[in-house]
DNA sequence: TTGTAGGCGTTATCAG
DNA sequence: CTGATAACGCCTACAA
């Protein structure tokens, strides 16, 4: 019962050639209905399987995308996959995960082995210290659809697929002027990655057009966790100035905050206004919940999917490279809701 | 460039054989030194890079493990994954991931469509509803490892990881009971699923142990989702004796009990405790942090890989099915501390 | 030590 | 409509 049956079998027990049967199977060509049926049946009968791995060899398609991300248990990442399986999968894709933790080295040996294992294509979020770009140059080389998402690097020939951090920088920081915040400090994350910077810049935007003076001391870069968040408010409530919000570029440096901004006495949202970033789980059941942006991470998987798609089916032609930004959505909670 | 060069290629170029080219590559065989450095140093100029497909269809082994849980995004069966690839990437495995979204039509599409794309293993977690076995079989008589993590199933030939349920419910109610509570309700899942009977069954033993009476009224069975929570204490607290406490076999049902248990005025925990399971992230930054259960899911996920490991090891002998039980913990958090 | 030949399971191209 | 044959890229007896 173990062995596997292959059109080989079921021809040699139908005194036909394994070509017929192959076309039997792929019901194409021309082939007498008769035999058709009779290939199909004794094809199920035989529990007769194909196997995807020689038809890949044959075809040069393995129908296997490669997706590189940090950590793949992390929420926004693992929605994101989520998005792409979702979106591949009903097209006969099978998803590779592999995880970098942030590491470059792992970054390139698993873009080496995900193209040894002849992937069709590479959705990726690249690590925070990525300075080599030739892993990348590698993949297109191979005529291989390269798809960055969230953290991406331009790259000529790379597709990415984004939010409007930009915006969705500049309207959460509206909107904590809107509340009455005057004073309104930015944490921000490592600037070699563009969407940290251009949430920044989002965020200095936003002050200069509502005629608030930009402040430099009120714009802290740290790591994304709780502890981050604490030492932040121990640095920004030192001021001669204390701020009376803050926007971060993190949801768990906008929780270590809020934990450390009780902890002095500080009332929220009556005297200080937080919002974080990425919508994490965990913001929205908080008995303080607190204001975050959506990044659409289940969207997001699905148009890198889609572009990856769209980039497969016009293989040959010539290729361009797609940037899709989509829109996020601020979520407004207690934690910045004064009015 | 985009071009793959083949072992073809380098033998054409060097004026020697295929065979040569591969057996000095795979630095084995008898072969002359010389020879194998000229091979090797035009294989890095050629930049060629080995076909894992070519090889997999000629040696049977793909590599490539599949991975079925109902949903990826779920902190529980991201972080278990994470554990299987950091375990089974540095062996050389991909592992492809497959989502059933509790839907059984789809574990068993995706069973076959792995099969057929000649995966080496299965690690899975099995979807709520499983009346069906035959597709479990069908890997097995393919001589492919099957291994449930979590939820499982008793089928000869699988093996199985899982973590103390019965034990981890017990000490959770045992706590309960340490902390002074009398009337300890359970709200619980779908019993067609052994872990919420074992759960239920230890909740069951820890009160007979402890010379309290087991209460029908106070044993819900829900769905797992805040909502059901609110439902839940909704029942129970129209009981003509309200129960003191909750032990949940899930966090968000336990989030759930909490907020509308807040809504009602009592107080936790001097006069309620709760209890959940599974150690959800929010579970520990809430600011009333919930009491769960730390299924280990890291641990759980090596281990599922190591069993994988050892299956294919042994293929061939005789396979004996492994009974892997891990060791929860219970972690005491505020919602529980009374003391 | 190296070359030859065959096969892993399919499909595609040509004849017939 | 169907049968041969070759090819995808690699490995491995067996022979030289």
């Amino acid at each position: 019962m173990s062995e596997k049956t292959t059109i080989y079998d079921i021809a040699k027990r139908l005194n036909i050639t394994a070509a017929t049967v192959s076309r039997a199977l792929n019901n194409s060509a021309k082939i007498s209905e008769a035999t058709r049926k009779l290939v199909v049946d004794t094809a199920v009968e035989m529990n007769y399987k194909q196997n995807k791995l020689a038809l890949a060899l044959k075809s040069g398609k393995s129908y296997n995308v490669g997706v590189i991300v940090p950590y793949i248990d992390h929420n926004f990442f693992a929605s994101v996959i989520r998005g792409i399986e979702e979106e591949l999968n009903p097209k006969g894709y099978h998803v590779i995960i592999c995880q970098t933790h942030e590491i470059e080295k792992k970054e390139i040996d698993t873009i080496n082995t995900l193209l040894n294992a002849q992937v069709d294509g590479v959705i990726m979020s690249i690590s925070k210290l990525s300075n080599e770009t030739s892993h990348f140059k590698r993949v297109l080389d191979k005529n291989v659809p390269l798809i960055f998402f969230d953290r991406k690097k331009d790259i000529p020939g790379v597709s990415t697929v984004t939010i409007n951090d930009f915006e969705a920088a500049y309207s959460a920081t509206t909107h904590l002027i809107e509340q009455g915040c005057k004073r309104i400090a930015h944490i921000s994350g490592d600037w070699a990655l563009e969407i940290y910077k251009e949430r920044f810049e989002g965020y200095k935007k936003a002050l200069e057009d509502n005629g608030l003076e930009f402040e430099k001391e009120y714009v802290l870069q740290t790591k994304s966790n709780i502890e981050s968040g604490h030492k932040a408010v121990d640095v920004l409530m030192k001021l001669e100035y204390q701020p009376d919000a803050i926007f971060s570029s993190g949801d768990y440096v906008a929780l270590g905050a809020i934990q450390r901004l009780k902890e002095l006495g500080v009332r929220i949202p009556e005297d200080f206004c937080v919002v974080g970033f990425s919508n994490e789980p965990f913001t929205r059941f908080m008995e303080l919940p607190i204001s975050s942006i959506d990044q659409v991470p289940l969207e997001m998987g699905q148009m890198a999917a889609k572009v990856f798609l769209e980039q497969q089916k016009n293989s040959g032609k010539v290729k361009i490279e797609q940037k899709v930004q989509l829109t996020s959505q601020l979520l407004i909670r207690k934690s910045s809701s004064k009015l």
